[in-house]
DNA sequence: CTAATGATGTCCT
DNA sequence: GGACATCATTAGA
């Protein structure tokens, strides 16, 4: 494949720019609607999986009380002070995973996490990689909604904690990002699971979707 | 379609 | 010891 082999044609492709992740979390956010999450082989000869990111959320460390970060440091969120465009990995309820892209400058523990990508590569892998990560035996959706949740996300690319803190910037990293096409309408909404945080963070519209995606995690109202 | 609930390990008080 | 940025199943309208 010499040219034209982008999967979304034009510039897609290109190692997703870090400057796009150091200013605001909620440009950052914005940003990263649209482009790409690769996953390397995890064994020699095996498949790359792609999928197009439709659905994260902003959690700005310090004023905000739904964040990780709002105790300050720890050993599980340090990434989250760590430089932009690094992952942050994180155990939830036992036994998922949930995949953030760390964003400003050093020192500020922003961070987005990815609630759901859609599929365009290496499905066949996602599948066999989602069931694997399931604890029982499960029904699978149709391919688009195979990651439509942040667990499922981590389930599908095989992320786990051990891909905390890798720089997603870098195309040699076994899990990195790809530049791709802003959605068209972008839908917000109050973020999911952080009842506990209290107004103003319950409030806030800090879920941002692609509006036409068939993948999101949940309805908009 | 909605609501209720269990599984399960790590972090923080 | 309590709480948790979730998912899938079950029960019921």
């Amino acid at each position: 494949m010499s040219t034209g082999s982008g999967p979304a044609g034009g510039t897609a492709g290109a190692v997703f720019p870090r400057e796009h992740l150091s200013g605001d979390v909620l440009d950052a956010a914005r940003a990263l609607l649209g482009a790409e999450l690769v996953r390397l082989p995890e064994h020699p000869g095996g498949p790359v999986r792609t999928a197009r990111i439709v659905e994260v959320e902003a959690y700005r460390g310090r004023d905000d009380l739904a964040s990780h970060a709002r105790m300050g440091r720890t050993v599980r969120n340090a990434p989250m002070f760590g430089p932009p465009g690094h992952a942050y990995v994180y155990l939830v309820y036992g036994m998922h995973h949930c995949l953030n892209v760390v964003t400003g400058p050093v020192g500020a523990p922003a961070a987005v996490l990815i609630r759901a990508v859609e599929p365009i590569l290496g499905i066949a892998a996602m599948r066999d990689a989602r069931t694997a990560a399931m604890r029982r035996p499960a029904a699978l959706p149709r391919d688009s909604r195979l990651a439509a949740g942040p667990a499922l996300v981590c389930a599908c690319l095989g992320i786990d904690r051990t891909a905390s803190g890798l720089d997603l910037c870098d195309m040699t990293s076994p899990v990195h990002l790809r530049s791709g096409d802003a959605p068209a309408i972008v839908a917000a909404g109050p973020r999911i699971g952080i009842g506990y945080a209290g107004e103003p963070a319950v409030s806030v519209l800090w879920r941002l979707a692609d509006a036409a995606s068939p993948a999101l995690s949940r309805s908009f109202a």
